[in-house]
RNA sequence: GGGUCUAUAGCCAAGUGGUAAGGCGUGGGACUGCAACUCCCUGAUGCGUUGGUUCAAAUCCGACUAGGCCCUCCA
């Protein structure tokens, strides 16, 4: 398969280090608030990435994390953590925090059809393995001691920017507000992989580490947390285009600095869901969650949908317009589908035929796109019915679109006697009586259509 | 200021040199007691503007315009 790479900035063609065991590592949430539809349309993105990659007959091991401590607002000592805002917010401990927020999260990925990733691991899980890299980086020289922290210094590197681009003489420092200087670095740049000294005076969760009682900083966790997992070389490193930098950045110069060696070979990205105004978030405009859209009306997958109609690499901007577009969309798409029949025989050829074009296109750097419109070309194609539901079922592995419902037990008896019922009263122009006995149905998802050959009925 | 990306019908959008996919909506029709569902028909001499390369450009190159994102919070 191709796909499109940050490193090098083209589509590639995915080599596997070990073709039978594709490692995959994404970046997960920091649990301290709900996630917004925008962090969901990234988790789509990297779900359709696993899934694609097992249609092509590639096995996946996935790693993701949980952020439960570390992730200050700020990359200096400076700025406070988002966990403890979220706590203090909610009057809890940081980790009823974690916990009900997880679970939250877990909950939006089983409505969007999100396959749960194989490990897990949180950040408060794992803090011997960033003592053991800090330690090292420390022996090498990459990473310093000053003012009670331990920072990584990214002068040693000459390629520290090689993910963005970025030129060091022309940055600008503290472009978004409230971003203070760190005197205790010795270069603005550089970026601390331990915490000892805290500002905050709630600070819960702190570990003894050879520098004494503190806690890690965000970015050493996802290298920490894949390297126990998955080891000394990555195929996959995926997240949200705003870790490019300075996330992705710094956990290539740390793990890089600390293995000796190129760590992960293919680094992708999923671009934002905008709002009119621009990048959403969670302080500023509608907060946009899944059970928002729930509680409006909308199914959750209807949203799943309007994500895989474009490319992950594309901005995408968020309107009710575009999701009611969207949603119509989809209801229509799974009706038709729930009309087909499994006539005929499974054709084999053309079974091969439209499976090797959807793989073609799911294979294009995850093209959705095309992928749903050569769905559509199926249902106008004159094969079978039980070849389409075949392709169906095995598309919808990828697609996580419910495309193929499990048709639920009904009482064809009771239905049988109320279109005999409203049969009559048609007959005597009683189309009160007939209208109630439609909407009766309608409620238990009974839809009568009238036909010349007389009423039928479909479930929804 | 630097980096990076985008611009295709009312809306979403594919397209990577060979003469503009698909979907939603709109309008018309079939079906219906009326509907809903479904089915058929219906859209860009045109791809932000402007030069250029080429037999051929939405696709390649230059300039310009508009906008998004990043430059230590984010998915």
């Amino acid at each position: 398969m191709k796909i499109f790479n940050t490193l090098t900035r083209t589509k590639e063609e995915f080599i596997p280090i070990d073709k039978n065991c594709i490692k995959m590592y994404t970046c997960g949430p920091t649990v301290y608030h709900y996630a917004h539809i925008g962090n969901l349309r990234t988790y789509i993105f990297e779900d359709i990435f696993e899934k694609t990659l097992n249609y092509l007959g590639y096995p996946v091991k996935r790693v993701m994390n949980i952020t439960d401590v570390g992730h200050l607002s700020s990359d200096s000592d400076s700025g406070e953590d988002k966990m403890l805002s979220g706590a203090k917010r909610e009057h809890k401990t940081i980790l009823e925090i974690a916990d009900f927020y997880t679970e939250a999260f877990k909950k939006d990925l089983i409505s969007l059809n999100i396959k749960w990733p194989e490990i897990v691991s949180k950040a408060t899980d794992n803090i011997e393995e960033y003592i053991k890299i800090i330690t090292k980086l420390l022996e090498k020289g990459y990473a310093y001691q000053s003012g009670g922290n331990i920072y990584f210094d990214t002068s040693k590197l000459t390629d520290y920017y090689k993910l963005t681009n970025h030129k060091i003489d022309e940055m600008v420092v503290g472009v978004r507000e409230g971003v203070e200087i760190d005197n205790a670095k010795k270069n603005q740049a550089d970026f601390a992989l331990w915490f000892t000294k805290s500002k905050f005076e709630n600070q819960e969760l702190k570990w003894a580490s050879p520098w004494g009682l503190g806690y890690p900083g965000w970015h050493i966790e996802c290298s920490g947390i894949s390297m126990k997992y998955l080891g000394e070389y990555l195929d996959i490193h995926c997240g949200g285009v705003d870790n490019i930098f300075p996330h992705h950045t710094n956990e290539i110069a740390q793990s890089e600095s600390y293995l000796g060696h190129k760590w992960c070979n293919y680094w992708v990205h999923g671009e934002h869901l905008n709002d009119s105004t621009g990048k959403m978030s969670k302080s500023k405009g509608d907060f946009l969650t899944l059970s928002l859209l729930q509680e409006k009306g909308y199914d959750p997958l209807a949203y799943r949908f309007m994500c895989l109609n474009t490319s992950y690499r594309k901005v995408l901007v968020f309107t009710y317009k575009a999701l009611e577009n969207a949603s119509m969309a989809y209801q229509k798409l799974k009706s038709k589908i729930k009309e087909l029949e499994p006539t005929g025989e499974i054709d084999t050829i053309q079974y091969q035929e439209f499976d090797n074009q959807f793989k073609e296109y799911i294979g294009d750097d995850l093209n959705t796109s095309n992928a749903l419109t050569l769905l559509y070309d199926l249902l106008k194609s004159d094969v079978t019915g039980a070849t389409k539901m075949k392709l169906i079922a095995s598309w919808d592995q990828v697609l996580s679109l419910n495309l193929i419902e499990k048709v639920r037990n009904i009482d064809t008896n009771f239905i049988e006697e109320k279109i005999a019922k409203r049969a009559i009263a048609k007959e005597n122009k009683d189309y009160t009586t007939a209208d109630a006995i439609r909407e009766e149905l309608e409620k238990q998802g009974i839809i009568l259509k009238d036909t010349r050959e007389g009423t039928t009925y479909i479930v929804k």
